[in-house]
DNA sequence: TCTGGGGTCCTAGGACCC
DNA sequence: TCTGGGGTCCTAGGACCC
């Protein structure tokens, strides 16, 4: 099945790939096949990024610490994660998804949306088995009219299925699944909306848009009261350039305050080669601490010029530090420490041009940045 | 056995300008 | 004459996403 040419139906869909990170160790090493296998952190801090389903049939699943996890899966097979061999992988199948759609959105290494047209659960099927055959990889795809009820159907399709939601029943579907199924409806909203009344997406389509507005407030209620009704944006958002890039680290034992200086200094490092990796500069920089009692705050400053140099970077860094945290009265230990460079600009600086990125083009607000392959899989916190 | 890393967007108050 | 309103920049925090 080709891209269509024709006025027909226009679908959106949302394709996620099922257990990625594990799924492509699998791949990689055909023993272990049927195994538990869970990728995710080594240290004493690490947590669980993604789990086979053999795994999760023990109790294991994203955000859990590994140690947790070895306790619930004792003969499971650990492993740290390969973003890099992931990010080929997920290139593979992302190149899949442009022979067939009309246009796609990449929301993370795993997952994207698809404009496709024609038959739209046909095309599903085709998309599917395409990756199937050609990657290994089992992919699950939600279809509809708009990415609410396509990322939905999505969850439903898992793993390796296709769900589809006519949006004539729509409302019907949503009724008996929870709130927290709506996109942008996270454990503390959730949890909110429950202690109000509403528990399932049903609850919420009996509400008033005015009674969702007093709790959420103006804009969110509008939102939240639409998506309940199965209604969402009927168009794919064009390519954004990144607005932050940002490096951290949970340190696998706290640390005390003498020792920040020369974290920040390999942090800084990390940071200044990602910025000219991507030629792009920042105004502000953020520092972040997480104390060990996870409080956390972040401390920011502007500066007048673009911020891409290791120097520059550190010594705002050390300055941020210690203008807030010297004589402040928080514990003199530090779990986590990170910098964030914000309100990125392309680096016109001097420097070879694009002969450096072939792949981009000029206009390609993507430039040196792939964002679909910057973010790993994640989980709730 | 406490809780990763890399992002986006929203809110809100004060400064500052008109 | 006791108090306007909008716009933008700046900072801090929080919710959410994968
Ligand atoms: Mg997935
Ligand atoms: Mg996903």
């Amino acid at each position: 099945m080709e891209k269509g040419t024709g006025f027909m139906d226009r679908w959106i869909l949302l394709c996620d790939l099922d257990a990625f990170f594990a799924a492509v160790e699998v791949l990689d090493q055909p023993h272990l096949k049927g195994k538990p296998v869970i990728v995710g952190g080594m240290g004493p801090r690490g947590v669980v990024a993604t789990c086979s389903y053999e795994a999760r049939a023990a109790g294991v699943h994203s955000a859990m610490s590994t140690a947790k996890a070895r306790e619930l899966c004792p003969q499971g097979v650990f492993l740290p994660p390969r973003p890099q061999r992931y990010r080929e992988k997920s290139q593979e199948v992302f190149a899949i998804f442009r022979r067939f759609a009309l246009m796609i959105e990449p929301r993370s290494i795993d997952e994207a949306y698809l404009e496709v047209d024609g038959d739209g659960p046909e095309m599903a099927k085709a998309i599917q088995e395409a990756v199937v055959r050609e990657t290994g990889l089992s992919l699950a795809i939600g279809g509809g009219a708009n990415k609410v009820v396509a990322k939905i159907a999505s969850q439903l399709a898992k793993p390796g299925g296709i769900f589809w939601i006519p949006q004539e029943k729509a409302a019907e579907i949503l009724a008996p699944l929870p709130a927290g199924m709506l996109p942008g409806v996270g454990p503390k909203t959730e949890a909110l909306l429950r202690k109000e009344g509403y528990a399932t997406i049903g609850d919420l389509q009996k509400a008033s848009r005015e009674r969702l507005q007093a709790l959420l407030g103006e804009r969110a209620g509008q939102s939240l009261w639409e998506k309940a009704a199965g209604q969402g944006p009927e168009f794919l958002d064009a390519p954004v350039p990144p607005k932050s890039v940002s490096v951290e680290e949970t340190f696998p034992f706290d640390i005390p305050y003498s020792q920040v200086p020369s974290e920040l200094r390999k942090l800084s490092r990390q940071l200044a080669k990602r910025l000219q990796g991507r030629r792009v500069k920042g105004h502000t920089l953020a520092l972040k601490i997480r104390f060990p009692s996870f409080q956390t705050l972040t401390r920011q400053t502007a500066s007048p010029q673009g911020l891409q140099d290791e120097e520059e970077i550190f010594s705002l860094a050390r300055r941020l530090f210690e203008i807030h945290m010297v004589r402040g009265q928080y514990p003199r230990r530090v779990r986590l420490l990170g910098l964030r460079v914000n309100q990125l600009k392309k680096d016109e600086g001097k420097g070879r041009q694009l002969t450096f990125f072939p792949l981009l083009r000029p206009d390609d607000p993507f430039a040196g940045a792939l964002p679909e392959e910057s973010r790993g899989e994640g989980f709730p916190p």
